[in-house]
DNA sequence: TGGCTGACTTCTGTTTACCTAAGTCAGAGT
DNA sequence: ACTCTGACTTAGGTAAACAGAAGTCAGCCA
């Protein structure tokens, strides 16, 4: 019944952990034991999301071995994951202006050329920037027209 | 154990519904009866979902009146609300770009200057462009430092 | 060959997020 | 007073999303 992109995307990255597995992965996180600590789930939690969101093209199960370490897997972005990025930092954004505790995030996302936190910004295929009060829906087949 | 506003924001917007709602709020649906057909939840989920949505301060109970009828109350976005826009457009535009049916997407997002499709871009504070490689990850007090 | 370790899996139990179906309730109109 | 309607609430059940503890497993090293 999802009948928009904003649900077919939930229903990838639906549930709390899955989201927050992505972050890690977005942040730097490619070992099975930091995803566990650093999102602060179980591990049957973490090996759940990792599998889906591998198994839904966002991660990638790499092989990598350490020196006089035997063989182990961690787990990058592939492009599709990468892409989901503005998502992350718009819930950074909305989060750090809004539900923000009192002491304050403990990673901050910045842009590398200024130090400036980073955010997302509204904008349209043609290039033009666009206030939210400038964006129309268009109903398409199938929806119940907007009264 | 929430360690950074991405969890915070998900902590209020944590479940799938919960994003639906909001999405339908953004894309102008107001009423109850609205919410349940559109969302495609049913009722008991709407009501604690506009409930908790109203409770956080992203919604606003408004009364209303048409003429011939009684008051009744309608859901309407406040500021917060409003600014919770760019997580909606990031996901249309994530799953527009990745998990689109052959269908096609029925509602879609438009700039309403120029028509195009409307998404979102990485930006810093200073009002740079930022590519997703130029985002620097700053871990801060109470994070584990990654490897 | 046996220990060690990171990466899982299995088991058990709880909580949360839903569902459908059937109420309740307020108040404008008759 | 009575009906009608949109907006909920209540009841009862199911499935998914977790947690914690305790396994299993692979393979490098000694």
């Amino acid at each position: 019944m999802a009948n928009c992109s904003v649900a077919a995307s939930i229903d990838v990255v639906g549930t709390r952990s899955a989201i927050l597995v992505l972050r890690e992965a977005i942040f730097g996180t490619r070992r099975f034991e930091d995803f566990v600590h650093r999102v602060g789930i179980g591990e049957p939690a973490a090996a759940a999301r990792l599998k889906e969101l591998t198994a839904a093209g966002l991660l990638e199960r790499v092989p990598y071995q350490e020196p006089g370490q035997r063989t182990r897997h961690e787990y990058q972005l592939t492009a599709k994951g990468m892409d989901f990025q503005p998502v992350v930092y718009a819930l950074l954004q909305w989060g750090s202006k809004w539900e923000t505790d009192e002491a304050g995030p403990p990673l901050r996302a910045t842009h590398r050329a200024c130090g400036a936190a980073v955010g997302v910004r509204i904008r349209c295929d043609a290039g033009h920037d666009v206030d939210p009060g400038d964006v129309a829906i268009e109903p398409g087949p199938g929806l119940i027209t907007v009264s």
